[in-house]
RNA sequence: GCCGGAGUGGCGAAAUUGGUAUACGCACCAGACUCAAAAUCUGGCGAGGUCAAACUCAUGUCGGUUCGAGUCCGACCUCCGGCACCA
């Protein structure tokens, strides 16, 4: 041990230590109960940002704690390493993607050692390698096969400024969720996985789970799934056997319902006017709205005006018998419900705006409950006239002019008409969602390629497991043009065809990288596996995921994905449960201050503010960083990075380490198993503290409240400091106190600053013994306890006063004291004392008048 | 517009079931050490008030419940995040 804290010599000393030894390996044939500790796994852009660091400085404390505490905790790391910024790097300076990403690796993963994250790194993996996707594509084979992987030509989002389809959680908003560029839509042949067949599952489970994610995130999944129970409705089109069929959550409203209205997009358009003479303007109206819908990505921008126009047709409301104008219009979204709205304008803004512009019928067929009765009796009012409404008033409530429904309630009127529509055959109850499937195709080189085949004689043909994996080619060009690099790889796309045997071409779409990441943490248990992507057996020993640690920017992609495909294992008897997480915890951005503004943001390589860890490292040393980036504020808040906090981290950690050179000669060379027959009122108030310490910092990092840990380490630290014995003549009752302390100290910093608690553990008698293999202290209640209390005494409510009592005070006798306390006496001199409020254990409060 | 979340010192933040508001740290001030500075150590640090105390006021604003409210209830203000014609 040096007398001075240097934390670099101690940090590399530790991590060869821990290299050398694989301290950090997690087994399978260990007893002990699992833990599993996961943290997402980074994209290798090169560098780690300080992003990265809280996230995974809070995933070790978590290992670290468990691990003392007796738990088989496994804690893996690996690489989200196929994606665009790889081959925008191929594009722009024509470099190899796969040299790329080989070389950040390298550097991240020095990075990642620098820290001292305790990671086993024998678990490692890269999702580049051809070892890895190879399951990507054995897993689309499975669902190619279950029809739940499919190809159709759709309108994608595509991004023009990364010339790439997006699927719709990336293009959430309109907008790219790489480079923020507003998307556009294309009609393009793509690959989608039927996450629509698990969507009842996605929001039904949500209750498995509830009690572990944050309700945040639960919410936001479940909105994004959008499940929304209603009916269909058919409208007999007049004089037609058409019928155009419409969705509605609020069949109660029915007989409001004043006309139809089509997206612009509706199949049936062309049918419904093929013998009117307004075709030509409808079907131009159509295609402009189309065509503007395709530019902006989006059905309209915000405030944009409604437009429509009327077809000319009638159709017919099956419950009122009424006829309504047909209308198309560009608020109606094709790929929702049916394409087709009933328009209801009295109890549906939407409806309502678009009826004021174009003056058609408003009429109100629901009433608030309070002013029903008057309504109802007003029934008399003829059905079209229209009644002037400020809103639209879309509550639920009372039916009114809508016949034999008249009088009854929304909720009950849902529920009855939707069963008299499926009764008379012209419609049914219905639950539609807004999840859409999950677009995976991307015309890039840097993913997992497609393993499908196209034969002219055979069709489309997967490429047979025993030929997986397709491995992508060594070279490509790269020209950044839209077209898929693949495409122009002869050697790639030219094949034989698997069941023919004639000549064939490759599929040369390569996957969205998040299908790496939806299953990349069940690699992990078993990542050497050459004949299938993992044991179940081994899986089931680690699996589910204990404690996951990730920023929330995943909220509605990779942990809406992941869900899905852990349920898609399962019913491939892969897994049994349904959920792959229990705990979720999502931690707050590290944000510094744009230079030359007021504005905090992410730290970005763009914004010029980001900070390198490995500076900070040099500067200050790893064990600091972690430590007051844990510190600084709770793990789910935002961080303002603010330098001046880490040298607090660094003058803490020293003090610590001079307390233990100052007695570590005594320390060590003493064997102290008892605390002394006559031990110190100081050595018992250290021993309180202490004590009261592993109760707190035990129950706090259940919650994962990391920051007040460390206020409680640094205030047990003071209390030591305060003890203030000298080493050479302090009693062995002192020294048994001083030696408790620190030792449960170190334990308890080991979490957050591991190689310097390494280091002090070595000194304090522990010659050789590594940290991992102690156990976390226990709070002795008794030794915790206060010999003396300080009663607070109010006088109506306003602290007046204090006592000092014995935790076994009476109830009675802490009154006494309260009522003969000189200051109180005083106080209520002169008053009526109308009673005495005492708080066992807490406080006394004097109610006087 | 709709749906969430949050407002506590100069700053990051603490505060069992409602029970001593501001723990811990940063910054700042003073003192010690030093020729000096840095580092380190000691003390101070919500506002008003006083020689010092007493006392008064303070957890976004206003009101309510309670012996007692940062915490519970109601209304409002501000900020942040998500979604956005999903019928």
């Amino acid at each position: 041990m040096d007398e001075k804290y240097f934390p670099e010599n101690i940090e590399n000393k530790w991590q060869q230590h821990w290299e050398q030894t694989k301290a950090f390996q997690a087994t399978e044939d260990d007893p002990r109960p699992k833990f599993y500790c996961l943290e997402m796994l980074p994209y290798p852009s090169g560098f780690l940002h300080m992003g990265h660091v809280r996230n995974y400085s809070i995933g070790d404390a978590l290992a670290w704690y468990k691990r003392l505490q007796g738990f088989n905790v496994l804690h893996p790391i690996g690489w989200d390493s196929f994606g665009q910024p790889a081959e925008q790097a191929a594009i722009k300076r024509g470099v190899n993607p796969r040299d790329w990403t080989e070389e950040n690796i390298t550097h991240m993963r020095g990075q990642l050692k620098r820290l001292g994250i305790s990671y086993d790194w024998s678990r490692e993996i890269a999702a580049h390698r051809p070892d890895y996707y190879k399951w990507d594509q054995w897993f689309f084979l499975k669902m190619y096969e279950r029809d739940l992987a499919y190809k159709k030509k759709s309108p994608v989002n595509w991004c023009p400024r990364e010339g790439t389809v997006l699927s719709n959680e990336q293009s959430s908003g309109g907008v790219c969720w790489r480079c923020g560029a507003t998307v556009e839509k294309r009609d393009l042949e793509q690959w989608f996985l039927r996450i629509t067949e698990y969507a009842e599952q996605l929001v039904e489970d949500i209750r498995e789970i509830e009690a572990g994610w944050p309700e945040k995130v639960l919410k936001r999944q479940s909105d994004w799934v959008g499940r929304s129970e209603g009916a269909y409705v058919d409208f007999a089109v007049k004089d037609s056997d058409t019928k155009i069929r419409v969705f509605t959550t609020r069949i109660d409203t029915i007989f409001g319902a004043t006309s139809i209205v089509l997206s612009a997009e509706h199949p049936l358009i062309d049918d419904l006017l093929a013998a009117s003479p307004l075709k030509d303007e409808v079907m131009a109206f159509a295609r402009k709205v189309t065509s503007e819908k395709t530019a902006r990505g989006r059905v309209l921008e915000e405030d944009e005006q409604k437009e429509g126009i009327n077809t000319g047709v009638l159709a017919v409301n099956p419950f009122s018998g009424e006829s309504v104008p047909v209308w198309v219009a560009n608020y109606v979204l094709m790929d929702y419900g049916t394409g087709a709205v009933m328009s209801v304008p009295a109890h549906d803004e939407r409806d309502f705006e678009f009826a004021q512009k174009f003056s058609l019928t408003i009429r109100r067929v629901i009433e608030r409950i309070s002013h029903a009765q008057e309504s109802i009796v007003h029934d008399s009012l003829s059905e079209d006239q229209s009644i002037a409404m400020p809103h639209a008033f879309t509550n639920y409530g009372i039916l009114v002019n809508s016949g034999d429904w008249s009088g009854k309630l929304s909720q009950d009127a849902i529920v009855e008409m939707s069963r008299h529509a499926e009764q008379h055959g012209f419609g049914q109850a219905a639950v539609t969602f807004r999840i859409r499937d999950w677009g995976i195709s991307r015309q890039r080189f840097w993913g997992a390629p497609v393993p499908i085949i196209y034969c002219e004689k055979c069709g489309m043909v997967p490429v047979p497991e025993t030929d997986l994996p397709v491995r992508l080619p060594d070279h490509a060009e790269f020209t950044g043009s839209g077209e898929s690099p693949l495409a122009g790889v002869a050697d790639f796309v030219n094949t034989t065809c698997p069941t023919c045997g004639s000549g064939a071409k490759r599929e040369t779409d390569t996957m969205d990288t998040f299908v790496d990441s939806s299953w990349y943490f069940f690699r992990y248990c078993d990542p050497h596996n050459e004949s299938a992507p993992f044991d179940p057996e081994i899986v089931k020993q680690w699996t589910p995921v204990d404690q996951y640690i990730g920023g929330d920017s995943h909220a509605v992609m990779h942990l809406i994905y992941t869900r899905f495909w852990t349920k898609f294992m399962r019913d491939i008897g892969l897994v049994s449960f349904d959920e792959p997480v229990k705990k979720l915890l999502t931690q707050g951005m590290v944000t510094n201050r744009v230079e030359g503004t007021d504005e905090w943001k992410a730290m970005s390589k763009s914004l010029g503010n980001g900070v390198d860890p490995d500076e900070m490292i040099a500067a200050f040393g790893a064990d600091a960083a972690r430590l007051f980036i844990l510190f600084a504020a709770p793990v789910e808040n935002e961080l303002r990075w603010l330098e001046t906090g880490i040298e607090g981290a660094v003058r803490f950690l020293r003090r610590v380490y001079t307390m233990v050179w100052r007695w570590h000669e005594r320390l060590s060379n003493i064997g102290i198993t008892t605390p002394g027959e006559a031990s110190s009122p100081g050595a018992r108030a250290l021993r309180r503290k202490t004590h009261q310490t592993i109760a707190k910092v035990t129950s706090d990092f259940e919650g994962l409240h990391l920051n007040t840990i460390v206020a409680a380490l640094m205030e047990l630290f003071n209390e030591l400091s305060d003890f203030n014995a000298d080493p050479g003549t302090a009693s062995e009752g002192d020294v048994f106190a001083v030696h408790e302390a620190l030792e449960t100290l170190v334990l308890m910093l080991a979490p957050f600053s591991p190689h310097v608690a390494e280091e002090i553990w070595e000194n304090l008698g522990h010659e050789g013994g590594l940290l991992k293999s102690a156990h976390w202290p226990q709070a002795d209640p008794e030794l915790a306890r206060q010999e003396e209390l300080e009663i607070p005494i109010q006088v109506n409510g306003k602290l007046r006063s204090r006592l000092l009592a014995s935790p076994e005070v009476t109830e009675e006798e802490l009154r006494t004291a309260a009522l003969n306390d000189e200051k109180i006496r005083s106080l209520i001199d002169g008053h009526e004392v109308v009673k005495v409020i005492v708080v066992p254990q807490r406080l006394v409060n004097v109610v006087v008048r």
